[in-house]
DNA sequence: GTCATTTCTTAATCTACATTAAGCTCTAAA
DNA sequence: TTTAGAGCTTAATGTAGATTAAGAAATGAC
């Protein structure tokens, strides 16, 4: 466990790397996404105060994600040892924004996925461009514009 | 941890319920789905022999989803106690298998999420109804034909 | 067996969002 | 002050997949 100080830009881990660590950020704000064949980035989670973000795969094994800093950030890097994960319940929370995510995309047009976006992360909203809301979304900032442009029209 | 046997077609688990419980499929197949507004049915989980499946929400709030049993199928029943998760890392597993799902809705066109279907599901693929299929994918029946159509082609 | 349902496929049309490209705004550098 | 460059928006065009509808094939009830 070990309190690391970074500046906005900074990649803590890129797609690859063995032995990606979990962190939890005390202050800033992380970003974890993947980049597709066709370069596009695609944001997976944003992580601000008091989140954990890492990648979900085994110690062992390649990661799938990038993970930066998209503010100055205070974090805690800790190793991904199953046996102290203390706190499981965690887990289970994040979990569960992961279902949530899941149904949405599979469901909701990109006006309710971006509605929901902005109850569950009232914050994030001013902290980060828009292109990366997009990204999260899974949309283009060209439709996220025009969404934005209905939606505040209502 | 009670072991239950359910014949194919019953209702484990409905939207709404509280104190959802956790399965682990002993033989047989169950799955989890939303409904969205539109009446329409979104899979979100296979569970196969082996597997685990719930609703990742706590026991003290009504669930998301439905799960129902595909085939005639053995299951173990079990409560939803935190203190009694004693394979963290299965849920880390399938913490995984929600990472990869999360970036291939956002990224892959549905030919790529078909192809990736079979390689994780081969078992699966001739124990479901094409709907089902589809409905995981997250597109609709008519469009999967078509992504057939031309997946043999080839 | 027959009849009724449900499932799967094909084809025509429609639509949400992607792509492309241009212009606008703001910041930062020289 | 101009210039270069991000980031955001607008609008035109393109496209993957949705929707609708109809027919074929499989499944189940009686």
């Amino acid at each position: 466990m070990k309190r690391v100080q970074i500046k906005k830009g900074q990649l803590l881990q890129r797609k690859g790397d063995l032995h990606s660590k979990v962190y939890h950020v005390e202050s800033g704000l992380l970003r974890s996404y993947a980049i597709d064949e066709k370069g596009k980035e695609h944001i997976y989670m944003f992580a601000p105060e008091n989140w954990i973000i890492g990648d979900s795969v085994p110690p062992n094994r390649p990661c799938e994600l990038f993970i930066d800093a998209i503010e100055d950030s205070e974090i805690l890097q800790s190793e991904k040892d199953v046996s102290a994960i203390t706190e499981v319940h965690k887990l289970i929370n994040r979990m569960e924004v992961l279902q949530k995510r899941i149904i949405m995309l599979m469901s909701a047009p990109a006006m309710e996925r971006y509605e929901h976006f902005i109850t569950t992360y009232p914050d994030i909203v001013q902290r980060v461009p828009q292109k990366m809301i997009a990204s999260y979304l899974g949309i283009t900032p060209e439709a996220l514009s025009a969404v934005k442009r209905i939606h505040f029209k209502k």
